[in-house]
Order: C-alpha cells, then sequence, then structure tokens
DNA sequence: TAAGATTGACTGCTCAATCTTA
DNA sequence: TAAGATTGAGCAGTCAATCTTA
C-alpha cells in the first residue's frame, strides 16, 4: 500500500505525547544528576519527600504514602525498604490494623529530604524557566487538567 | 531544625516536574495498553515509526534513528535488533563506512508501524482532550521550549 | 582522536500472582 | 470478599567501559 508512515502529524515535534516523553526524559536526568550527590534516586527522593511533607498526625500506611506521592503500591514497598536500610525511615506495625505498616522519617530523613528538595527545586527553576514568556502557570494547569482526568478527579 | 518538608510549593500538585512525571507515567501506560495487541512495545513502536517516517534516499545508520528518534544509542542498539528478529527492519552494512550499519524498514514493518499508529495517535487525541479549553497548541508549545532549551536549539 | 556500535550492570515501572488479615 | 503488603519477571532508561574503524 505505502512504504511511508500515514501520520496526521507532518513533523514528530507536533506529536503532544511524543514531546512529553522527550521532555520528561530531560527533566529526569537533570534531576538524576543532583540526586546521586545525595546518594538517592530520584523514586527513593519523592517517597521521602512525600512522608516528610505528609501531616504525620495520622499513622501514614504504605498505600496511603503511594497515593500520596503518586507511585505505585509494589514500587513502594520496594524503595520503602531501601529507605529502611539506608536509615531514613523507619517501618512499625500499625496498632489497630496488623496487615498494615506505619512509616515514619528519622530525623536523618528528614534532613536528608529538605537538603536534596532545595537542590531539586532549583533544578525546576531553572529547567522550566525556558518556558520564556508563556506563564508556567499555564503549562501547570495543562498537567493538572491531564492529571486529574486520568485520576478521575 | 524542622521536622517537615521546607518546600516552595504549598501542594505537590504545583510542582512542575513532578506534575510533568506523573502526566508522563499515565500517558505510558495508555500507550502501552494499545501497542500490547500489536506485540510491540513503545520504544520499539518509536524507532519502528521513526524509521517509516524518516526519508530513506539517504542511508539510514542507527545513530541517525536514534537522533530522529531521541532515543538514546544504547537503547537503539539493544531495540533495532529486536525489531531485526521479529522480521520488521533489516541490517545491512554501509557501503561506504564499514562502522557503520545500514537500516530499512521490512513491508511487514511499515504495515505494523502503520496499524499501530493508527491506534496510538487515538490515545493521543483521547489522553489529551483533556485540556478543554485550553488549546492543545499552547501545550505543545510549551513542550517544544522545553525540549528545544535542552537540545541546544 | 574521534565516531559507530555493543555489552554488562543497575535502577525504574508495570503486571501477574501470592500471602495474610480485616 | 476485600484490603495491605510482598515477590518475581520483563521491558525501559542510563552509565561506564569496550571494540573496531575513520
Amino acid at each position: 500500500m505505502t512504504d511511508d508512515l500515514e501520520t496526521e502529524y507532518p513533523q514528530p515535534a507536533e506529536s503532544p505525547g511524543l514531546m512529553l516523553w522527550r521532555v520528561t526524559n530531560t527533566w529526569q536526568r537533570r534531576v538524576r544528576a543532583v540526586l546521586a550527590p545525595h546518594g538517592i534516586t530520584h523514586v527513593q527522593f519523592v517517597l521521602l519527600a512525600t512522608l516528610t511533607w505528609m501531616d504525620r498526625d495520622q499513622p501514614v500506611t504504605q498505600r496511603s504514602l503511594a497515593d500520596h506521592a503518586g507511585i505505585d503500591i509494589m514500587m513502594t514497598s520496594q524503595v520503602v525498604r531501601v529507605l529502611e536500610a539506608k536509615g531514613y525511615i523507619t517501618r512499625h506495625a500499625h496498632p489497630a490494623d496488623r496487615r498494615a505498616i506505619i512509616l515514619s522519617p528519622t530525623p536523618a530523613g528528614i534532613d536528608l529530604a529538605n537538603r536534596a528538595n532545595v537542590d531539586v527545586e532549583a533544578v525546576d527553576r531553572s529547567y522550566f524557566s525556558a518556558l520564556g514568556s508563556t506563564p508556567k502557570a499555564t503549562f501547570i494547569h495543562c498537567l493538572q487538567q491531564l492529571n486529574d482526568a486520568q485520576t478521575g478527579t
């Protein structure tokens, strides 16, 4: 029939999905680079920072941390034990639910989360400054709409 | 010092990097799901579709395919041989440069690229329709600015 | 020296399946 | 039955190192 690709996009750069994927990959590389000196990976940072940020007056289970961080429960299970082994998180039995595990950041974990967060937020400012004249708020609004549509909000 | 996270974002959803990462992950899940019946992964599809789309009057080396697809050269090296094993691509010696390898899609590869592309473009239309009143062009423009800033354009 | 390509190792993300307890 | 957690397997993405040829 054809020996070419029949597409609605004259150029790949006009495909929103493809561009989204490329941009995320370059952003991830930047984040990974600034986290490396701290000795943690991106997912480890997100979970540790989210746990530190969350209100811990109520017990935080792995399930609730996973939901807040937007990371799936299997990944959370694995990474949380890595963070425990590194001394940044403690895992204790839930007093009322014997299936559940309560998570708390250690003082070292809270300290690391804050030090690493300074560098990550600096990367974000630098990376997204390329938006130039387009208000950053417009871009974030787009992302929030797309995210909400998936999470059923 | 503190037992909380000191951040410039009152809510995680206001962090552009975090939202970018979440949105890409959900988009990737959707794409993976529609490609599964075709028996190929996302990266395999991107490389096969890019090769099919590229002008092949000039010999296409792995390096040039990797550059056009925005995929790193090691990943390209691995996946291209998978595509060859599946019968979607042929690899031949470059006539003038004995280091290089010339890639061509087979008729089966061209056919698969076109069939799969229909489904992937349908996912994109569906997924990004959530942008609602915000023009999709605005979102793509943001992504292009971010991408160009990284590639030195 | 540089460029095209490859290998091995490690983390990330997902899926299917399982185990235990509510 | 459902919910919290875990394990194992497979593909994705990156890095360091290597090999061959320009």
